[in-house]
DNA sequence: TTGTAAGCGTTATCAG
DNA sequence: CTGATAACGCTTACAA
């Protein structure tokens, strides 16, 4: 590999030149520049990214911290911010944590110590008090799917509570009037936003709101799998089942086959953040879009804003949900 | 943050003793351990892994490159390679080429240019010369699904031939004989494996291999939707459909609906990858499970064990898949 | 077992 | 606009 010395050799300038068209700082006299950058062709160089890193104290790596790598979820808003950081030549250093504090931690760390030049994190389980303080730490961090209002400008979020009333709402124009709920766990903030939003959309319509009806899941099938099974034998009725997201959705449709119900006909459900399958199970889907790819992009384009001064247009921190209708809910009277 | 000289000076040592108790490397009396171990934890040292990557000429990051960053199936991949990383205390670069050459080549540059001590790639458009000139040169190379016979020793691949024939051996066992099959694209070699298997499979059984029950897809849910209607179209008469992978298959089922038929009573369906979404689908999808998770951590481990020397078990470099038997193939007999 | 000192390939601060 | 030269924080012969 050549060096930056070989190239100011051959091309019969100083180092300071070299470093100067690399990195086209300072104004550099376009002959010379020239020269150099003929230079750099011919011995093929490219520059050695740790040397760099260690004078200039830049990786010009963005560490990303997902709760988990498995899910497509994840993987669109990855996909989002690593084509925006590539545009300005950045990399991202990815790693998981299974979704503990303990794990979030150790890789929040793992990531600082490897020299990032910022963080862009999507935790569920760490506490506010210890984002704020890492915030206010040396290394920029941006808070993905997250509003924690004292650090509010370091947070791209979602607003789940209007989610959650779209989701309700739409049943409620459908003609439903019995509806149930399967949330999200409850230490989880989200899940908790999506449901205030569903007892708003009720209160709304003048429904009272029973606790009977909703019932806590885990955000996994089986979460649909329990819930239905719970309110089947707590023999309320109920014509529509929201859900706190698409995975307990699927669940839900699952299940209730199982007990005999056709879809959508004996039972209308809608999920939430039309992932990916969302769209390929039967009836497909209707759900509330999370616009995680968006918010992905916006993170990244925070970090070369503030981290790398490089200027791009406004900047998007809070973002809303939308219906994505499909086929899985259908009017009450088409239900016998 | 504190160096590796401050910590020398506290524990009353050298640089270069520090730095053997960090590397653990050499001797290093107990009792000097403890003493620098005490002022490493007292100044809350960690080291600069630029400054070590440049001296040492190691960056202890492997370069990851996919093709796609969306689909699941890479993510399941991209997860069981960090979980193996992380135990070494390595960490993964990621990025991904759109799919066509011109992008993983510069993806690889990219990964090359990092420092990377190696890359595991995913790579289809790349040809295999250019693999081959790749793996000869300074970077140790991994390739993830797919076999190059001249450097089948940086190959982990799986034997999708034998999938393929596991597909259409299952419809076979299950009584039908009318197969048609939808296939992957004509350039992605593991397309073509994939039908070979079909192909033998039908040989086995003394059927004819018709060219027109055979559709070219794209593997992606469209073909799936072309292919069914170009066989329905045709006048052709089959019971079952063999497709070349998971998505081709939702892509049929809904298609098939569209056209009135249920499922699986009047076509049995089977796909290939076995990904997520698969077992969402209704009927949840009879399919052949790709170990993709497997291979991406026998990738890993090559890695930790020719770059960094650690010593792990044997290493399995070719898979074999095997049937994930659901409820969308169903007995002919059973269909009308 | 420990210390000394020469790099590793850049950037950045001064002068000029 | 360009050139010396000192960092940057660590590894690694080589000595002791």
């Amino acid at each position: 590999m050549a060096t930056i010395y070989e190239v100011s050799k051959l091309a019969g300038v100083s180092l300071a030149t070299v470093s100067r068209v690399i990195n086209d700082s300072n104004a550099v006299r376009k002959t010379t520049k020239d020269k150099v950058e003929r230079a750099m062709k011919q011995l093929n160089y490219t520059p050695n990214s740790a040397a760099k890193s260690l004078a200039s104290n830049r990786s010009d790596c963005i560490g990303v911290l997902v709760s988990e790598l498995k899910s497509s979820f994840f993987t669109r808003m990855m996909g989002a911010i690593d084509t925006e950081c590539r545009q300005f030549e950045k990399h991202i250093v990815v790693t998981s944590s299974e979704n503990d504090a303990l794990h979030e931690k150790e890789g929040i760390e793992f990531l600082i110590s490897r020299n990032c030049d910022a963080l862009i994190l999507h935790v569920e389980s760490l506490s506010d008090e210890y984002l704020i303080e890492l915030s206010r730490g040396k290394v920029p961090v941006v808070i993905l799917n997250r509003q924690i209002p004292q650090i509010s400008d370091h947070c791209i979020s979602l607003n789940n509570e209007l989610g959650g009333y779209l989701a309700t709402k739409t049943m409620l124009q459908y003609g439903h009037r019995d509806i149930v709920y399967i949330a999200g766990p409850e230490h989880k903030k989200d899940a908790m936003q999506r449901l205030a939003g569903h007892r708003r959309a009720l209160m709304e319509a003048n429904i009272p709101v029973e606790e009977a009806r909703i019932f806590s899941g885990d955000y996994l099938q089986s979460g649909g799998q329990n819930g239905f099974k719970h309110f089947h034998k707590s023999g309320l009725n109920f014509s529509a089942v929201v859900c706190g997201n698409d995975e307990m959705a699927t669940g839900v449709m699952a299940t209730a086959r199982e007990y005999g119900l056709s879809l959508p006909e004996d039972l209308s459900i809608i999920g939430f953040d039309n992932v990916l399958f969302s769209q390929y199970t039967y009836p497909r889907l209707t759900t509330i879009e999370n616009p995680i790819t968006d918010m992905g992009k916006m993170a990244a384009r925070m970090i070369m804003e503030n981290v790398y001064k490089k200027s791009l247009g406004t900047i998007r921190k809070s973002f809303e949900p939308v219906l994505v209708p499909r086929e899985s809910v259908c009017h009450f009277d088409a239900q016998v």
